[in-house]
RNA sequence: GGGGCUGUAGCUCAGUUGGUUAGAGCUGGACACUCAUAAUGUCUAGGUCGCGGGUUCAAGUCCUGCCAGCCCUACCA
């Protein structure tokens, strides 16, 4: 019996690129989804842009232009990528839609109705600039309890914990303000009271993995639920609450909603009932999200799917983040690789197999070695399953197939019933292991060309008949693992369809060999990776977060680029070259005018205990001498030193700025000692 | 600090309900072949299954104690 499916992705947030991190979650979920369409159940693949908040309000801002310019442009994109990875939703929408805002005012209906929403006033910091409250990760400041500086608004470097109002000297990243402390009133979920059927359907509901149940269970549901912030005050870019006008639902609210809104969208134009989709029992509902959203997705939404009266979740799939050679990815070294650039160097079906070849069931992080990556694409697909058919490829399209299947010694059979465990796997989301097992197929295929020999039958003119039955169990073979690699590799599946005249469509085509036909001339079907395209898509990588790194952090303050294209970067050096280069906290312990000297004070600084350093310092026009006894500055201390005309200058304090009076000698954060090295 | 996961050949991993000499692929070495995208085939090398106890006729597989790594979360499990 076939079975109706509804599956999603997380919505991509519209504030960003699709890059390569995210494409393990799509790239899972539409293997998932082709598979299930090929065994001929009934699946729809729905996804969205996830376009409210905070962060899409001010970046449409900075940008000069209105949120909807901003949110159509990126959808857009998003969706140019998913294209070129062949990631094919039945439907893409977008949470900023008419659907969504009326299945929001349902959903608050029911919430409503089944009294889960309390109002209470919170103090939240809003910067009086940008006119707007700001998330913790909106502020930086310095830590109230070990004074590092510029600190992220919930917690520091050191693992403080506190709340943005403690923040010392608190700045809003967006305009550079100091925010103020203003109350303001937000509705509340009220989740305790649906613990109760949390803890059951945690438990037992078997939609969650056993890690994931186990860690909801410790975690959240050993204690009360807090209750659930859900609206945000004006302004802000969303969905104003229709009974609480001022107020708009929280982005997490209407986020999940467009699944179902976007499900709208696609029955409104397929003429096709939402409820039999959302309301069945007939139907599977699979989210697939990473674990950073599991509780957004665990509790919340199977909380606010009971409370409205839908169908819960079947399944939640979770899986891990993307490493990059074991380190998680970064754009100083190039391993943040937008899908864009991917798509420029490489061929998106590489990345597909070499996913699907790492990924399991479990919410483990998946690591993209570039050497593994390479020697798994060329000697996986390339030498075993593409070489297959490459190597037969022309000799069957003068010799046409055989009538009937020919002798293989059991290979085709044996294949054929691989099919089960192989369907297992894809099922169980055990994609590594349906790869390992397809791959022995192929193992087990070639041996049988090398001992048959072809070649040498195309000489003997009384052979041909022989060299038809080879080419026809090498064909074969090599379509059923076209077949059961179709869910990763949708291309490879339409050549092979290509080349042996009937297309691709359903897994059982695996069960019955290919008779009769006279095979098209045959195409390359796919190259090796080159390394050096890698090579390349990493320093492109690199460049495009440099050229971000300057519009982002330029920006909110509105620093000048003068300076440093005044003064370029000097010339790379090693951390060796560096270390030569002894740089010291020190106090000034007394420093005086030198009478015949026009630019110069000098200084005598302390390296703490009795070492002391006379330094002249060319500062005149920018300090006070009595303003700098008693400050610490930073001095270089291994610095020959200069005998000049007014006694020995014995290092030099460090300072930026052209000179004159703007000089600007480098302070020391409170605490630090003289004799110190500067690292 | 707490919780979870992992630890098997140089690398990536399989090892079913404990049962004969622990497997695959890649890499390395030797040879062969030439149909094929320097692809392929045959042979071969390589492991005290993290370490120590225990249960058992028998443990990579069960129990226990350590050690290491990763993830999550932190004066709340």
């Amino acid at each position: 019996m076939n079975r109706r499916l509804l599956v999603t992705s997380a919505l991509p947030y519209a504030n960003g690129p699709i890059h390569i991190g995210h494409l393990v979650e799509y790239l899972q979920t539409d293997i998932w989804v082709r598979f299930q369409k090929l065994i001929g159940n009934r699946c729809l693949y729905m996804c969205a842009d996830d376009t409210h908040g905070t962060a899409i309000m001010i970046r449409a801002r900075k940008e000069g232009r209105s949120e909807e310019e901003l949110i159509a442009d990126m959808s857009q994109a998003h969706q140019r990528d998913f294209a070129g990875f062949g990631i094919e939703f039945d439907h893409y929408g977008s949470t900023n839609s008419d659907e969504n805002r009326d299945l929001c005012g349902q959903f608050w209906k029911s919430l409503r109705a089944a009294d889960l929403v309390t109002e209470r006033s919170i103090e939240q910091l809003y910067d009086p600039e940008a006119e707007t409250f700001l998330a913790d990760r909106f502020v930086r400041g310095t830590c109230p309890h070990c004074g590092l500086t510029d600190q992220a608004g919930d917690n520091c470097n050191n693992g403080h914990t506190y709340s943005p109002a403690e923040l010392i000297d608190p700045k809003s990243t967006l305009s550079g303000a100091t925010p103020v402390l203003r109350e303001a009133t937000h509705l509340f979920v009220q989740l305790e009271k649906l613990h109760g059927f949390l803890n059951e359907w945690v438990d037992q509901s078997g939609a969650l993995q056993t890690e994931i149940a186990n860690y909801l269970k410790g975690h959240f549901l050993s204690d009360d639920l807090r209750d659930w912030d859900i609206s945000r005050p004006a302004p802000y870019f969303g969905f104003e609450i229709p009974d609480a006008p001022g107020n708009y639902w929280y982005v997490w609210f209407d986020a999940p909603i467009g699944y179902v809104a976007t499900t709208q969208q696609w029955c409104d134009a397929n003429n096709e009932k939402l409820a039999d989709w959302w309301n069945s029992e007939d139907t599977e509902i699979h989210h697939f999200i990473g674990k950073d959203i599991t509780y957004f997705h665990t509790l919340f939404w199977p909380g606010m799917l009971k409370t409205a009266g839908f169908s819960l979740p079947t399944k939640v799939h979770i899986h891990g983040f993307l490493t990059i050679n074991g380190e998680k990815m970064s754009k100083s070294t190039g391993t943040f690789i937008a899908a864009e650039t991917f798509l420029k160097h490489s061929n998106p079906a590489y990345l597909r197999y070499f996913y699907a070849s790492k990924l399991t069931p479990r919410v483990e992080d998946l690591d993209l070695s570039m050497d593994e990556f390479v020697d798994k694409v060329n000697s996986d697909l390339v030498g075993k399953v593409v070489n297959l058919a490459s190597r037969v490829g022309k000799f069957a399209n003068s010799t046409g197939l055989s009538e009937t299947y020919p002798d293989d010694g059991g290979l085709f059979v044996n294949a054929a019933a691989a099919g089960e465990k192989i369907a297992e796997a894809y099922e169980a989301c055990d994609y590594a292991r349906a790869m390992r097992l397809i791959m022995e197929l192929a193992d087990a295929a070639n041996p049988f060309v090398e001992h048959a020999k072809p070649w040498e039958m195309k000489k003997d003119e009384t052979r041909q008949d022989e060299l038809r039955d080879v080419c026809t169990v090498a064909l074969n073979l090599f379509r059923q693992l076209a077949i059961y690699l179709s869910p990763v590799l949708p291309e490879l599946a339409d050549q092979c369809g290509e080349l042996l005249g009937e297309k691709i469509v359903s897994w059982d085509q695996s069960q019955s060999p290919l008779l009769g036909c006279q095979p098209a001339k045959f195409k390359r079907m796919l190259d090796r990776v080159q390394k050096e395209s890698l090579e390349k898509m990493i320093e492109e990588s690199k460049d495009n977060a440099a050229d971000d790194q300057n519009a982002v952090t330029a920006n909110p303050f509105n620093d000048s680029d003068a300076p440093l294209k005044e003064e370029p970067l000097a010339d790379e050096i090693t951390i060796d070259e560096f270390a030569k280069v002894d740089l010291r906290v020190a106090r000034v312990i007394t420093a005086e005018h030198v009478p015949e000297a026009n630019k110069l004070l000098k200084l005598t600084l302390s390296l703490g205990g009795e070492e002391r350093r006379q330094v002249f310092a060319g500062i005149k026009a920018a300090y006070e001498p009595e303003a700098l006894v008693g400050k610490l500055v930073v001095m270089v201390a291994n610095l020959k030193p200069r005998k000049m005309r007014f006694g020995m200058s014995e290092g030099m304090v460090a300072a930026s700025g052209p000179g004159g009076a703007d000089v600007f000698i480098l302070g020391v954060d409170e605490g630090a000692q003289p004799g110190q090295r500067v690292h």
